[in-house]
DNA sequence: TCTACATGTAAGATATATTTGACTCTGAGT
DNA sequence: ACTCAGAGTCAAATATATCTTACATGTAGA
């Protein structure tokens, strides 16, 4: 799959919940640190059940947090 | 990652779209048709990059063809 | 009946996401 | 100066998504 078309504002999240921190983060969605630091940068893409969570923990629509631009 | 919590309306899409067939569909988003047939039926959990694809060959938005039930 | 197509399943291979552990760097506090 | 927490990187291992190929079934049409 080519070049990644998706970017997040997952960091602006984090900082908007209250200063939450990456581990934080990715304790509450079950996976690790480093996972959440390559979504962020977008390294790769995460399943869909990850961004679903991700998205869950801020109380915001995945499309607020994910967005495609094709 | 545990079951499954992603439910899809490809099926009932597909057929909105003028019975667009399997294959067509996984044509479209560069995947194969035991792909999108593994999606369909909630096998495993597609990236987001697909996901992301997938609704926009329907012209809809992601919530609207994958639904997230924690 | 015969053919073609849509759908489903399955096994083994490959690609990618995720984990684990270690290391570095910077900024805030003491 | 020292420590600590947050952030980032890297390499190797594991888990999962995706591909390839092949086969089976049901249905529609010639």
């Amino acid at each position: 799959m080519a070049k990644l078309k998706i970017s997040n504002t997952i960091r602006r999240c984090r900082f908007d919940a209250d200063e939450m921190t990456q581990k934080a983060l990715a304790e509450k969605v079950g996976v690790t640190r480093q996972t959440i630091i390559a979504i962020e940068n977008a390294k790769y893409s995460p399943t869909l059940e990850l961004a679903f969570q991700i998205a869950e923990v801020f109380g915001k629509p995945l499309s607020d947090v994910f967005t495609y631009e094709p």
